[in-house]
DNA sequence: CGCTCTATTGATAAACCTCAAATACAGTGG
DNA sequence: CCACTGTATTTGAGGTTTATCAATAGAGCG
């Protein structure tokens, strides 16, 4: 058996639906609909209509946005239990974000009309949302200030931290960060260019704060780095 | 008598709060606590602890964020029948922004409990507050983007456009922001200097795009503006 | 081993910021 | 009405940061 999926058959329930009972919850887990991505899958696409909206099973999704230009700006990863495009299936509009997997990633979705019954049906469910989506325009702003304020070093700094927190996993050498990272992910996530991070991850180290692969970055000293990235 | 404020036992009601009935909306405008600011004046500052939150009842509130090195990014600025803090208070946590009154203007102000005791009691507001969330999430992440993948007059550009929509009237010889907006203001919430601000608008006032003077921006040619804002 | 995708590194150029100094503007009080 | 004062704005010169381009090296996979 498979060993790095947990069990298909229960599905992980997120903060947000904890207004449900368990019959509920079940319940609703039976209307939704499971999905298997394989990475650099994407689920949908920016501009896309929003007719379902999705829970992370398990895997990870990129969620980003593009310009018209072709450039991508990466606003989150996210992983079990989290969920994708609520917001815009709320608005009744376009989606104005594109999820790709970024490794093998299971999801459940659900169609827009279930979704709104759900939320006049139990309030408790909005008012969680509402938190989430709170927690996430704060984050944005927060990266809006640094991308203002900040020079590129830092905030790859800040980056390398912040994805740290959310993908990290600790190993003999430091704190791994279970993603698949390449350069240019790490560029899309900073505002900067491949090159530039290039170049500063080697910097680091040679300082020995980092040590760093093909899509693949250990945190040696995170002290280091928080140091760095507060600017002291 | 003054002619400017409206009538000022009248609160204009914002539609999020169109679920309730009138004399419902009638009690809580009871309850709420009005108080006037002058221009230059904070209503709350990042780091206080969230206590209250308000309505614009006329006049126009500038939020902003601010970096520890002193560098302030604007993230929008709110007109009436507007709110602020509302998310803060709901989260229960310091305001992680500046809030300045950039002009007189009049605010009315509820405590936590009645915010709260307000969301359980009808649940269709948290719905509509969810969907103003989002609306702003929306513009903050697209403003990300442009700020990783445009050049500095691009994003001036569309500063003065989205300004322009908030906050323009129509003139004679163009479109007037109405707003006391220096050029380090437009710096602030383009994300560049003032220097770069004044040589792109001094530029653009040779071609007859814009016209501006001391804290002043009218736009004479939207069309040409909105083109060079694309890219085209 | 050869193919493809990713990463490194140097050289160069462009965009933009910083600093300094001069000028324009609005309000204030004589 | 005018001079005065404090801001806001303009503009130039120069420097820094960071992007761009090009060429090479390395890693993983069949």
């Amino acid at each position: 058996m498979d060993q790095n999926p947990p069990p298909a058959n229960s599905l992980l329930r997120p903060d947000v639906f904890k207004s449900l009972t368990g019959s509920q919850w079940a319940e609703m887990v039976q209307r939704g609909q499971r999905e298997t991505l394989q990475a650099k899958r994407t689920l949908f696409f920016q501009g896309d209509p929003a007719e379902r909206f999705y829970l992370v099973n398990w895997g990870r999704l990129k969620l980003s946005r593009l310009s018209e230009a072709g450039k991508e700006a990466i606003i989150r990863y996210i992983g079990a239990g989290e969920m994708a495009a609520a917001v815009a299936v709320l608005k009744g509009r376009d989606y104005p974000v594109t999820a790709e997997a970024v490794e093998e990633t299971e999801v459940t979705g659900w169609d827009k009309p279930t979704f709104l019954r759900l939320l006049h049906a139990h309030p408790g469910i909005a008012i969680n949302l509402l938190g989430v989506v709170i927690e996430r325009l704060d984050e944005v702003q927060q990266r809006y200030l640094e991308l203002c304020s900040e020079g590129v070093e830092q905030r790859i700094a800040r980056s390398l931290l912040r994805l740290m927190q959310r993908a990290g996993s600790r190993r003999a050498d430091g704190i791994l960060i279970e993603l698949p990272l390449s350069r240019q992910s790490i560029a899309d996530y900073s505002g900067t260019t491949l090159y530039t991070v290039s170049r500063t991850l080697s910097s680091w180290e040679r300082k020995g704060w980092v040590q760093s692969g093909r899509e693949k970055v250990v945190i040696t000293d995170p002290h280091a780095l928080v140091k760095f990235a507060e600017g002291r």
